[in-house]
DNA sequence: ATGCGGAATGCAAACGATTGCAACCGATCG
DNA sequence: CGATCGGTTGCAATCGTTTGCATTCCGCAT
């Protein structure tokens, strides 16, 4: 812990101006080349480093994005913040994170502090109200939205229509004709997508869709176990693979054979879902690319461009052994 | 995205100056009530947002703390990650999250970007290397070190010595004298610690310690598979869940019944730990805490003081399934 | 009436950097 | 030999905010 080196420092060492100092550092062409020499060796004696502080306020622009996600522990966020995080540092922009614990009040707050320090906003599956949404939208900086789609904002998002229509096509050639959906968190809009592209895909395929609540985590799949047992359908589809997982462990522990009894799918492919016991059918879907085009639709409109039309990834479908064909009649364990 | 407004334009529309509008807006008591309600409604009504880049810029001290983990996708980082964020913004700092990619030298580039921008610096789990870490702590701000001890620095971390007694006390109970430990990252200060800390336990219980390399995620688990699997060890530790999730996998497949023919342990209890089949006996740890710690230390530095004492957390050993009574005679098994 | 004190307010100087413009230099040209 | 010019350099203003100090305004005591 040194004292701070400023500008005048250097420029008295150096024998010349702070004006002069600062073209040198800058690599500005009015300077002679010894001068440039001379300064930046001065420079690099005293440990120079620039206060970014006193450049971004003096330039005027913050270099510096703000992001917020539901929660830093769930792979899914980790890694559109991790594509995000690369490519905003490629851009010369760093990254203020804010973590609103799946709660929209938290998040709104959590927004209204971002923006202050940050010249654009991104918000990883937004759990906002509709009208804290405009609100963020009405502030003063460009603002994306990672799966959540809106208007008049940077938006990319999983295609989770496509999404859908995989995992209930691949049910259903398997002779599956009942499926039960174990819903996320009620503020999610990917939530809401994909029980709407479900309903509606279901409906095309002729399969009847049981949907129940559950939640985010590990503990809400293996809690929905009991539920998922006594219901009639063959087939299960959790929110994500974290809910499957869950529910893989609870089936495993009273006995229940997957996928002979009951199969299991579910959204994400998340790295854990390969080594779940039976490994998890998922959609794999690319999380850090989600991100990087989060921060190709901000360059955009941050050089003065119009938003981009919205960026729609299309997922795959990674088939493992946690479905298999339907089984023929009715379960007759009693539960 | 409206207009920026400045201190100038509500003192304007006031009818005041600048310093009174400063005044009114941060508290001050020399200033009038009427008038500082006055103040505040019209700011209210322009939307004036304090411009923080000036704000800090004028006062001094950036109210950034920079984080730098090796990997955010690792949900022990995400925690500490998740603790630290917490601790801080209620001490009125935020957040500049760097990811190194397990990487020492863009660790160090990490650590040079992020001191430009910050009042504070936390290595979480530092890969640097001896001298890199000298560079960092000769920067002009505090810097904290989780799971990392190092003088003259703020420090906290998880107390390895009772973490690897703790294991092997449980394994040597139920009747294990061959310990292999699949080791982490060689960049890793906290596998030199799990290693010097295994070996030294390991003599002391008199119990046979084998090593092998192995890194920090499920794939480098179920790599060990066979590895471990032609070891004369009756159990295993790993160096994460992660790993010990994979390994778990590689035994599934390979039909290796956990723990009848071999017991598995490991450290840091991630959520998964527990939905592994079997259940992964491993170490919980507060990792959130740690973070916690890290700002309180942290704090006390910012408010002048000298560094606390370094903060050890003890883990506590959460049994399962995986971890049973050693087999009796060699593996008679080909494999 | 004058002076004085306290409360409320405004003026202006910072913070550390960037940058337009003026000033300066030596050399070249008329 | 003085004016001019291109190439360097320094002066000073500036970004938006805070804050020490001067100033103003008031009432009240002398």
């Amino acid at each position: 812990m040194a004292e701070r080196v400023r500008l005048i420092d250097v420029a008295r060492e150096a024998g010349t101006s702070v004006s002069t100092v600062s073209r040198a550092l800058n690599g500005s062409d009015l300077i002679s080349p010894e001068v440039v020499a001379h300064v930046r060796a001065v420079a690099g004696e005293l440990g120079y480093r620039a206060d970014k502080r006193a450049q971004e306020f003096k330039l005027g622009r913050p270099l510096t994005v703000g992001v917020t996600v539901p929660d830093l522990t769930n792979p899914f966020f980790s890694e559109v913040l991790k594509g995000l995080a690369a490519s905003a540092r490629a851009g010369g922009y760093r990254l203020l994170i804010g973590e609103s614990g799946e709660d929209p009040a938290e998040e709104l707050r959590l927004v209204e502090e971002l923006v202050d320090h940050s010249g654009a906003l991104v918000l990883c599956s937004s759990r906002l109200t509709r009208a804290g949404l405009e609100k963020a939208l009405a502030l003063p900086v460009p603002v994306v939205c990672i799966n959540r789609t809106v208007k008049n904002a940077g938006a990319v998002a999983i295609d989770y229509r496509a999404a859908s229509r995989l995992l209930l096509e691949h049910l259903t050639g398997l002779g599956h004709r009942r499926v039960l959906y174990v819903g996320g968190p009620a503020s999610s809009w990917s939530d809401g997508e994909r029980r709407r592209t479900l309903r509606r895909t279901a409906r095309s395929l002729d399969v009847t869709l049981d949907e129940m609540d559950g939640g985010w985590a590990g503990n809400h799949g293996y809690d929905a176990g009991p539920t998922v047992l006594s219901s009639r359908a063959t087939a299960v589809i959790t929110f994500n693979d974290l809910v499957g997982v869950g529910l893989l462990s609870w089936m495993h522990d009273n006995d229940v054979d997957v996928p002979a009894e009951l199969s299991v799918a579910s959204y994400d492919d998340i790295p854990i879902a390969a080594y779940a016991r039976p490994p998890l059918t998922s959609l794999r879907n690319e999380r850090a690319r989600l991100g990087e085009l989060a921060w190709e639709q901000l360059a955009t409109r941050l050089a003065g461009n119009d938003w981009p039309r919205p960026d729609l990834l299309t997922p795959e479908l990674v088939v493992r052994a946690s479905t298999g064909p339907a089984r023929r009649r009715a379960r007759i364990r009693t539960s």
